[in-house]
DNA sequence: CCGCTGACTTCTGCAATCATAAGTCAGCTC
DNA sequence: GAGCTGACTTATGATTGCAGAAGTCAGCGG
């Protein structure tokens, strides 16, 4: 462990990387529609429905996620109807499934009732439940506390021995 | 695959583990006073400052995570020094780191300008790059669809087929 | 070309969230 | 026991988020 804490203060939480994601769907809405996403949803007033918002919140989410790349308009048409447009998950949303993986399974653990988790994630191939887990590099499994911060590349110091504190 | 998400309006999302879990820390302020408390961060004005978020809402929301048992208040003594409270994180807070590091993955992938990250969480005993990835209780990568979503114990079921319907 | 339907958008008003600034409080120092 | 300091709490007002209801719009069926 180094001591880049010891200087917490020295550096700028501008470019944080959390705060970026929470930026783009970080609210309660935006966050169930994504689960929801996850689940197959695909239309509009199913969104609305399903997760439980009004309409105006539901388009306000779908249009947010989807000008943000997370989702993406696809027309389709069923037959004898005229085109209408579904939302679906880009590789960027796709790429979102640790979040809600690890928020689902926090729940799981934390804020159950006696009769456990309404859903299950299963491992197509065996069956078994899915998990987030947290791994390192070189393959190791990481527990909690055997990790440490250090810098990255773009990381802003700011303070007294900071090149040039542009911004606060 | 099973067809339970052909099902999907048969269930209700009233104990969604998701759900549940964005009810006690779902707020960006939230999330990130939890990303301070595992970077470290124990007092109260620290909490402000390096969050960024005025004195009320961290007030609010260190109560909230308090209450919830993510943190916990410490007495602590400086010499020559009254005593004061830190807050430190519980093991029900420090299981949550899953969702930071999904959260922050996310955003190093998808939300990073030229410069790259500015935090890297390393192993402790090899100083590789932790990332959260999603596993099978049989030990095998889940990687993304190559899951799919089953009925749990905690599954309520609503609608025509359904025991009781109480609520909506 | 008219009615119908799913997919939104707009309107209205309420409730929660948040920052700024000022006030309170406890207890160690002196 | 008065002052000081860190740790909050309490106004106050602006901003955002949200629901419910009503309105708009496009295009297929008839």
């Amino acid at each position: 462990m180094t001591d880049l804490l010891q200087e917490r203060d020295a550096w700028s939480m501008a470019n944080c990387s959390v705060a970026r994601t929470l930026e783009i769907a970080g609210t309660r809405t935006a966050l169930l529609i994504m689960r929801e996403a996850f689940l197959g949803t695909r239309r509009f007033d199913d969104f609305a429905k399903r997760v439980g918002i009004g309409e105006p919140a539901a388009s306000a989410r779908l249009k947010e996620l989807t000008a943000a790349g997370l989702l993406e308009r696809v027309p389709y048409q069923e037959p004898g109807q005229r085109t209408r447009y579904a939302y679906q998950l880009t590789e960027k949303g796709r790429d979102f499934l640790p979040v809600l993986t690890a928020l689902r399974q926090w729940g799981d653990t934390w804020a159950t009732d006696e009769q456990g988790p309404p859903l299950v994630v299963r491992h197509r191939d065996c069956g078994a439940a899915v998990h987030a887990v947290l791994r390192c590099d070189d393959g190791h499994d990481v527990r909690l506390r055997e990790s440490y911060v250090d810098a990255g590349p773009g990381l802003i110091r700011v303070g007294p021995d900071a090149p040039e504190p542009d911004g606060a």
